[in-house]
DNA sequence: CGACAATTTGAAGCTTCTCAATTCATGTGG
DNA sequence: CCACATGAATTGAGAAGCTTCAAATTGTCG
């Protein structure tokens, strides 16, 4: 628990609350508290009662479907400056999900009934509430047509070639059977993939680190089988 | 195009615009231009410029992702009183997601800039928007976990059990090829699955029309294979 | 009644998963 | 600093589940 200035600076650069007017977005900061969470910590669990939002000022947080035989179902990933967990609290019922810190990480925690009093008063806020919801959604529905419409290997392919490229190289953002939960595959036919476009001298792998050599051959992977 | 009086009535039924108050629902009910589909035509398409939201007045509207083999997922469905094309809108990028009529229907459309100067004036309308927004993902979130968690047959059962039902009867709401792809079957295989659970006697099927006899005995289905 | 679409049924095949074992990293404590 | 312990990633073999294709049947609407 430190102190509420602290709050202030890290909202200030957050896209959603760093465009506000600054009075306002003092005042949400006031209500706000902070809130560590070590690596492998959850913020919350499917089935927590939600009782506000969470902005993410460090570190990196994991949103994933928990399920009885011990896999998961991992949806979405959310770094410094993004928000997570408004979907739950505007629904107020409790979550579906599970929220995992991949790293340590801090976060602010904004109580619902702050929210709702800060979108009464600044329309500019509700416009970029509803902004961010349509592009998460936009992402799940990508997220669905990719598993129902799309093979593994496309689904790898396109991942790849999406990940921010320095040069030719490219590295998995998390630990591999992370990714491949949120591809929708298998840790085993995620490397089974790998070793293809490695033996088909698309890409070579490192560990996390991955040098594409064949962009176009990858691109077109991403269309046909 | 029916006069405005009309769709000042139909908004009034809707729960979004309904609770508003009466002289601003007038007021973006002037802005709204009514809009009638017949069966099988497409309200918009992927790739369409997204340039405002549509209410359904009557009739039921198919949100789907299209694919080029012919394919197609089908999303979610919106009949009397709901609201949709609303993400594609607030993201102000081209829609995803196919939008065609499942009979002849009614719409009211209403153009993006009349929504932000109504959501400016209406801090209740945004509150709405958001927490409908939340409940689409919440269904969209459960679809992935349906697809990605679970088998054919868990999905099935778990979808006989949600639709309404008289008695030990329920429909099918929709043809079986589509609500096939709702559940990301093929027809073929939801045709198997029904003729099981019938030889099993757990329901029996006369076109759309499901019976079913031992609904404890589907509810296991939901959980184990 | 006749044509067209939707559904059912059968057979075959393929993609992906599961299980198990091995190798490879990672980090810890002596 | 190294040995060890723990978890991640790879590899192999086998199987399961679902899809695809094709044909027959049923249903529907003009």
């Amino acid at each position: 628990m430190t102190c509420k200035l602290n709050v202030d600076a890290l909202l200030a650069h957050t896209p959603i609350f760093g465009d506000l007017n600054v009075a306002r977005r003092v005042r949400i900061a006031q209500t706000g508290r902070e809130l560590q969470v070590a690596k492998h910590r959850f913020v919350f669990r499917r089935g927590d009662t939600a009782g506000g939002l969470y902005v993410v000022a460090s570190g990196h947080i994991k949103l994933s479907i928990p399920s009885p035989g011990g896999n998961e179902k991992v949806l979405e990933f959310f770094g410094p400056g993004q928000l997570f967990g408004e979907s739950g609290m505007f629904l107020e019922r409790p979550y579906m999900v599970d929220a995992q810190a991949l790293e340590d990480s801090v976060l602010v925690c904004i109580a619902r009934d702050d929210i709702y009093a800060a979108l009464e008063r600044d329309p500019v806020l509700s416009r970029y509430m509803l902004m961010n919801l349509a592009r998460r959604m936009d992402a799940l529905v990508e997220d669905i047509e990719a598993v129902n419409l799309q093979s593994a290997s496309q689904r790898l392919a396109c991942f790849l070639l999406r990940q921010p490229r320095d040069g030719a190289c490219t590295r998995f953002p998390y630990s591999k059977g992370i990714v491949a939960s949120k591809l929708g595959l298998s840790p085993e036919t995620l490397s089974r993939l790998l070793h293809q476009l490695s033996s088909a001298g698309l890409i070579s792998v490192h560990g996390r680190m991955v040098t594409i050599h064949q962009p176009e051959a990858l691109r077109l992977q991403q269309v046909a089988s």
